[in-house]
DNA sequence: TTGGGG
């Protein structure tokens, strides 16, 4: 017998319903409909009755249930669905003696998603989510109820998963399964085609303001979509994450410091202490590397340390300190981690992709479009332009470079007075910046010939 | 067991 498949809506029990709508939910379901799952007795280590009868083949027959009638299950129920991967949380290691990891599933009954947990001895166990949109099947995973919210937990000891492509793909096989993953090619597949189809008509949304490091703002939260670069621990448990996603933050409304005394020089870095030039070096030279504040309770930054990742931080907000924008994450924010194959990712390199391939890319985006406003340099007309960031990392310490900054401060003249400098007035220290740094320049003239050093 | 978007 075939198993009759809908967008998470299968039952073949005893030969009803078979004509599960796609549209069925827990409201909408016929009530005094049996429940059929039993609980495992206290004190039992596995379910008596797992959420599979043999079907007539004697194999046995998974019967997913949409994620609203699930939850409806009593605690410990175990219950069997297909979803769609909504966020993918951290794999970290438990309290216990496990790894962990959190995913967040929505299906057409509960579009707001309910999280499962997954515990595993080692990380290959767990689910590699590729991508968010990715369809997943779970069978006899556990209802649990904490602080009157259900989820669902995954035990390795009876539950099983499969992981399927999202609506882009027609391939039927999972990419990865857990071992005892019972698959069903004819009743696996017509329940994933129909989940696709249905992604296709309602792709997973965000309903928060997503705001790119060209576009933040002060003291308002929004969502950022970035790379991870680094993670330095600093003291008193904070922590700084280097985040990029390509595009340069926005000016900042600082007052230009006069500089005459001396000892007012602003900061360079938001940090205590620098970063050494070896982790400097592997920072990108385009685009500016936000400095995200936050403490230890961001599980996520033990992933974070482990490599480069790309990211969603829900709910973060931005603030200026010395005219440099400082990233901080309360513990409202949330933060979600991305695949390469995210639609907010690549749309992000895209963009990065197209700057790159404009003659300008090295210019601080908040001076384009009116480029051709800036006067250049005659006699060095041809040599091209770079980026702060790109001298700080230059592997020659003395090398001569043109570059388009903004002047923060001077000492001891005013910085529109560069005039009195190039006419034979020796030393002058200004405080520069771009999108991708900020430095000390000592300027000075030596045969005709003005140096920045710093 | 663990965690369960504090």
């Amino acid at each position: 017998m075939e198993a009759e498949a809908g967008a998470g809506a299968e039952r073949q029990r005893d030969g009803e319903g078979d004509t599960a709508p796609l549209t069925e939910t827990a409201a909408t379901r016929p009530s005094g409909e049996a429940r059929k799952w039993k609980r495992p007795r206290d004190g039992d280590t596995a379910p008596l009755t797992q959420a599979a009868a043999a079907g007539p083949s004697g194999e046995a027959q998974y019967s997913y249930l949409p994620v609203a009638d699930a939850l409806m299950e009593a605690p410990n129920a175990l219950v069997c669905l297909f979803a769609v991967v909504s966020e993918i949380g951290a794999t970290v290691h438990s309290r216990g003696t496990d790894f962990t990891v959190t995913l967040k599933i929505v299906d057409q009954s509960r579009p707001s998603g309910i999280s499962v947990t997954f515990f595993a001895e080692n990380t290959a166990l767990l689910p590699c989510v590729r991508s968010s949109g990715d369809v997943i099947s779970l069978h006899n995973i556990m209802i649990s109820v904490h602080h009157e919210d259900s989820f669902f937990k995954y035990n390795k000891k009876f539950s099983s998963f499969a992981l399927f492509e999202g609506k882009a793909s027609t391939e039927c096989r999972p990419y990865q399964h857990s071992a005892k993953y019972k698959y069903h090619a004819g009743h696996d597949n017509e329940i994933l085609t129909k989940m696709r189809l249905w992604l296709v008509s309602h792709p997973l949304g965000h309903n928060d303001i997503e705001l790119q490091l060209m576009s933040i703002k002060s003291d308002s939260a929004f969502d950022l979509v970035c790379k991870v670069l680094h993670v330095h621990e600093a003291s008193n448990g904070v922590w700084i994450l280097y985040v990029w996603d390509g595009t340069d933050t926005p000016v900042t409304e600082f007052q230009m410091m006069l500089d005459t005394e001396s000892v007012t020089s602003p900061p360079l870095h938001l940090e205590e202490e620098p970063l050494p030039r070896e982790v400097l070096c592997t920072l990108p030279c385009v685009g500016s590397v936000l400095r995200v504040f936050t403490n230890s309770f961001f599980k996520e930054i033990l992933h974070f340390q482990k490599g480069i990742y790309w990211a969603r931080f829900c709910n973060i907000t931005c603030k200026q300190e010395f005219g440099m924008w400082k990233g901080i994450m309360l513990p409202v924010c949330r933060v979600r981690l991305l695949s390469n194959e995210n639609g907010s990712v690549v749309e992000r390199l895209k963009m990065f992709d197209r700057r790159i391939a404009t003659k300008v890319h090295r210019w601080p985006m908040a001076s384009l479009p009116n480029a051709s406003d800036i006067t250049d340099v005659m006699e060095h007309k041809s040599v091209g332009y770079i980026t702060l960031m790109e001298s700080l990392t230059h592997a020659e310490v003395i090398h001569k470079f043109k570059t388009l900054v903004r002047v923060v401060a001077a000492y001891p003249c005013q910085p529109n007075d560069l005039s009195l400098l190039v006419a034979g007035r020796n030393g002058m220290r200004l405080t520069l910046e771009d999108p991708t740094a900020r430095i000390r320049a000592y300027i000075h003239k030596n045969d005709g010939v003005i140096y920045l050093c710093y």
